[in-house]
DNA sequence: GGAGTATATGCGCAAAACAGCATATGCGTC
DNA sequence: GACGCATATGCTGTTTTGCGCATATACTCC
């Protein structure tokens, strides 16, 4: 069931993230805490959520943690992300 | 923001339901408690989220309520949503 | 209008989600 | 090894979510 990709993405803060981390690069947690107005433990706490339902994966570099969009993620989670991703910069233009 | 969408979707007897009413087709409550294997007052609750987030919308017929998709779910929320079905078959079928 | 069926809702409770604060850990520099 | 920066995590309190139970409401049939 895809509850567990909807319930990561289904948090402010999380869908934040996905919508920084959607341009591809690597992006490391204090560049989204910055981004996202979020403090440290949150920040860091919700990217764990987001890898453990698969959607990120993190890499260690020096003291930085980087994190990406994960890019064995299957098909449909896929296309429920872009859909999500989607939806939501509609509604960003929309508010413009 | 999708986040109204994304909480609605992320239960299973509410995602349960979503994945009956997609044949198009309006079923009441008692229909999808039975299939759903729902309590009444749960099952009620359930469709009324689902009708607060747009998903659905409800008509009274007689004794019952009859529930079906919303046939004006915006574009990007129906992108959505289809995704979100599309996988949720496919683990169905994987499952199997 | 009384009984039966279908649905909604008020209430209380338990569990889960989220946040903040403090602290631990990992890594680099000196 | 001491210090500094980046990140993770234990703990605690608060809020939100989902549930069951009982009851209210809507409708039908007699």
């Amino acid at each position: 069931m895809p509850i567990a990709l909807l319930s990561a993405l289904a948090e402010p803060t999380r869908l934040g993230a996905m919508q920084i981390l959607a341009d591809g690069q690597e992006h490391c947690v204090c560049q989204l805490m910055a981004r996202l107005d979020a403090s440290q433990s949150r920040m860091s706490r919700h990217m764990q959520t987001l890898k453990q339902a698969g959607l990120v994966v993190d890499r260690r570099d020096a003291q930085w943690v980087r994190y990406r969009l994960n890019p064995d993620l299957p098909g449909p989670a896929r296309a429920i992300l872009d859909a999500v991703l989607a939806a939501a910069a509609t509604e960003q233009r929309t508010a413009a």
